[in-house]
DNA sequence: ACAAAAGTGTTACCGCTACACCCATGA
DNA sequence: TCATGGGTGTAGCGGTAACACTTTTGT
């Protein structure tokens, strides 16, 4: 141990910087991409609106452990999709004292998250991405760093389908893309709707459940899942999704 | 502030870990892809190898500051391709202390790189990626997940270049290729020579000189230039590379 | 002249794109 | 029966993959 506790000294050569986790949560409503958000409890930034995170502890396991925990204190959520995003370490990011913030990435189905409200959260809610409040410290940036990194993505594995159920249909799963990679209006490649099942389903890891969805006044649509284990067999075979 | 010089107490409610910055410089010697390791000079872990990196400072504008600052201290090099990779951050990692390591990636020309040696590092070499010594920490694992991260980079991302000179041959820069993705001996798509060119240049980023290779008892190989220009362009279009 | 390696050419095939049309459903 | 949205079909085009052959260079 490098805290003594008898001093109340930090007993290390090195620099000891603090160190908290924050999560760029997405959600999808059908529509568009959401971010989950609460609000600050505390000083600094006050009533301002952040991402959900915190300081790591001695007790976290990991920098992941440390925002499962987090994200479990403002939400009943098990199943996510996390992925490390980037660490931000400049300077004045944090106004009492330098703060390294290592932050990540998730997808969520919104619908199956159910926001609590935390300990030093006073309210946790979805906002657009495309209808962002002013956000505390660099929470901007990570965002905008994160909707990028989820581009990146989508083009080329199947994360989608973390920001629907286990069961979905065509469109809502090409809905996700048009949401997330905005193609202009007259990208037919990418917009028109026929020709989007015969790519995703020539991929060989989504699989028809026999199923479809009643109660709208047109073609009930079928709904598929996400087949995990022939995904992991194609891309050992170096099949790779391209959008 | 909140390190009382007074007092020699951290007045902060929050814990504070030592960071570290972890580079994994790549080097092409064409034939197979290398590692700079240096070999401690201290204890934990003295005379075995590890990869170049340090403790954060406070002056350290930001982690890739203290990367480079670090890099600088033991070689020559001003340009080069720096990525952050992944943090590290679970308990047993240093025997000395709780630290949490920031990782980078990073491709060099290696033969521009002239390794310095400094510090508190006794020697700073290059090692085969396919045969690499026992090493210090976790830097086994890191060297791992850096290796596919650039397996993944490759197949989307023009950085092959950033291993080679300002100017190459195709050979050279296909050398790179099966030496970063090592496909099977039957996979002609990858292997055949043949295509690779016309792959590449279709891009539309790659130039030729005009210039050749003479000394060699064959064909002058012609050498080709990076325009970085065009491939800024090539990227808005939304154009993609495929391997 | 020869070996080694680089450059150029060609064809068949497959998959994507851009289209049009039909079907199911609830109001 | 009508509007709405979902599913199915197809032809042309383009790029890739798998081929063979020629050219250059130093010894």
């Amino acid at each position: 141990m490098l805290y003594n506790h008898q001093t109340k000294q930090w007993e290390s050569p090195y620099w000891h910087p603090a160190v908290t986790t924050d999560a760029v949560v997405f959600g999808f409503d059908g529509v568009g991409l959401n971010v989950l958000l609460i609000q600050r409890g505390q000083e600094p930034y006050k009533n301002m609106w952040a991402l959900p995170g915190g300081f790591m502890r001695p007790e976290d396991e990991s920098a992941e452990a440390c925002v499962y925990r987090e994200l479990h204190e403002e939400t009943d959520v098990d199943d996510i999709y996390l992925e490390e995003l980037q660490t931000f370490s400049s300077r004045d990011r944090d106004p009492r004292e330098r703060v390294i913030t290592i932050a990540f990435f998730a997808l969520v189905v919104k619908d199956k998250y159910q926001v609590k409200g935390g300990d030093d959260a006073q309210e946790a809610k979805w906002f657009p991405v495309k209808d962002l409040p002013t956000l505390a410290f660099d929470h901007q940036v990570i965002i905008e760093t994160a909707l990028e990194r989820l581009r990146q993505r989508i083009h080329f594995e199947p994360i989608g389908f973390h920001l629907l159920g286990k069961e979905f249909t065509m469109p809502q799963l090409h809905s996700i893309y048009i949401a997330i990679l905005d193609p202009p209006e007259d990208d037919t490649k990418l917009r028109d709707r026929r020709n989007f099942p015969k790519k995703m389903l020539r991929l060989g890891y989504i699989k028809e459940t026999g199923k479809r969805v009643t109660g709208n006044p047109h073609r009930s649509p079928k709904l598929y899942t996400f087949d995990e284990e022939a995904y992991q067999q194609a891309k050992k075979i170096g099949m790779r999704l391209e959008f």
